[in-house]
RNA sequence: GUGGCUGUAGCUCAACUGGUAGAGCUCCGGACUGUGGAUCCGGCGGUCGUGGGUUCAAAUCCCAUCAGCCACCCCA
């Protein structure tokens, strides 16, 4: 028996980066006022089809549908952006003062084929705010992800930034690009015919040196946007100045979405090979009204928990297990049973305190202690027993300590203190 | 979904042109009758990813399949 492909357990020793990557992300967010949402692993596949959007790959071909025993058809989720907002109208968000902001830590499932970093359920940390088309509020978003990067140590960070305009200008723009693609289409490789069909931008995205160079001329969405969205991505770039922020101003920059108007972002690391785009978001000012919602602007990002840690993996940045602070060592039926009264005493203190259950020698169980890093060895055994006394053995100088049964556990605590 | 590489003990890896699987680390024990981190010794541990085929004989060759990895694609 094995996991299914493209997923993968989390062991105990895999926990405290993790968690360190989580707490990092819970204090910036917190900090920011953003509060946190828990969604649905699975939704009513229309969300994401409404949501994200038909021409994307995701609702093209990755996504987990299946219909319940009750006929529903339903979809575990393959991105945190559209549960939110569906939530968001669900429960009448909108009467808040505004924008809302949330953030969530959840588990996305995309039907891709495998590799390092790309998996087929994997978590991801993101959060939208809802209710604002202020550009403070992008350039927020984008320093925040920098924030976390930044502190948990993230090696070779590159950031990339563009705009996708709106409704007013991005329709004419398509329109243009179309009919360039037109003039070239037979320099074109065939999946970029297709994209020509069916989403255009997305040519941009294509590594193929050939269309590279036929697309060379072609014009930019970022030297075409309207007034009103050119003045919110100048004001974008206002508001990250200060920040000494570097980022790429990238027109070909195309997220994978439907959903997304006016600023888009991505974040990559250098050093992660083709799966290196740790997080991205951007500006979606129509998702909520065609969602069902009133006419809402809002922005979010979202970032990969298994990409973080393989590019801190590879700076050679690791978390720790806590550490023992007591194991207790015993042996004989008497001893052993005293022993079992005091770990749980040591315990309620709040100490971290561990013992044998594997029936090892008193040998073994100092090996384990040792091997646990225990800061301190109780050790009771006949002797002990009779005297009433236990054996505390400091794990580092080997002094040994003679305390009673009855007050041991309080003198662990001050002398750990 | 496409192309390529890989798959031997819990981990890292050996095993010649096919001859029937071994080391290091880990773990358990002993040397050290109730005391760890060093050393030495011993022990536990393997459907050779799985299923077929070729052969007197397959970890080794062939086919299929599963999984991982690399690139494409896509994205976190």
């Amino acid at each position: 028996m094995q996991a299914p492909k493209g997923t993968y357990d989390v062991l105990p020793a895999d926990q405290p980066l993790r968690e360190k990557i989580f707490g990092e992300a819970r204090r910036i967010l917190n900090t920011a006022g953003y509060g946190r949402i828990s969604t649905p692993t699975f939704e009513d596949t229309s969300l994401f089809e409404r949501g994200v959007g038909g021409s994307s790959d995701i609702v093209r071909k990755e996504m987990y549908t299946f219909e319940d025993k009750g006929g529903r058809s339903l979809t575990l989720k393959p991105e945190g952006t559209a549960p939110v907002v569906r939530a968001y109208i669900q429960h009448g968000m909108h009467k808040l003062p505004q924008p809302v902001k949330l953030w969530y830590y959840e588990r996305m499932f995309r039907f891709e084929r495998p590799q390092a970093g790309r998996y087929r359920e994997h978590y991801q940390l993101g959060a939208e705010a809802i209710g604002s088309g202020d550009p403070a509020l992008d350039a927020g978003m984008i320093m925040m992800m920098s924030e976390l990067y930044e502190s948990l140590g993230v090696p070779d960070v590159e950031l990339r930034l563009s705009s996708m305009g709106d409704g007013n200008c991005r329709p004419a723009y398509v329109k243009r690009l179309s009919g360039f693609l037109k003039s070239v289409s037979d320099q074109l490789c065939e999946d970029c015919r297709e994209r020509a069909r069916l989403n255009p931008l997305r040519v941009f995205d294509c590594k193929h040196r050939s269309c590279q160079a036929a697309l060379a001329d072609a014009p930019k969405l970022i030297d075409n946007l309207c007034q009103d969205c050119q003045v919110h991505f100048d004001s974008v770039r206002k508001f990250l100045e200060p920040f000494g922020r570097s980022y790429r101003l990238d027109g070909t920059l195309v997220r994978g979405f439907d959903y997304y108007t006016r600023t888009t972002f991505e974040y990559e690391c250098a050093r992660l090979g083709a799966q290196k785009g740790i997080g991205g978001g951007g500006r979606y000012d129509n998702l909520v009204e065609e969602l069902g919602g009133p006419s809402t602007p809002a922005a979010g990002f979202g970032t990969g928990m298994e990409r973080i840690v393989l590019a801190l993996e590879s700076a050679g940045i690791s978390g720790k297990q806590p550490g023992v602070d007591v194991f207790m060592i015993s042996f004989g039926d008497d001893a052993r049973q005293e022993a079992a009264i005091i770990l749980h005493r040591i315990r309620g203190l709040g100490l971290i305190a561990d013992t044998d259950y594997a029936g090892r020698s008193v040998k073994g169980q100092m090996k384990q202690a040792n091997r646990l890093g225990a800061r301190l060895a109780v050790i009771i055994g006949e002797d002990e027993v009779a005297a009433g006394r236990a054996t505390v053995r400091d794990m580092e100088s080997g002094r040994q300590s003679a305390v009673a049964f009855a007050s041991v556990a309080e003198w662990i605590r001050e002398r750990l203190a």
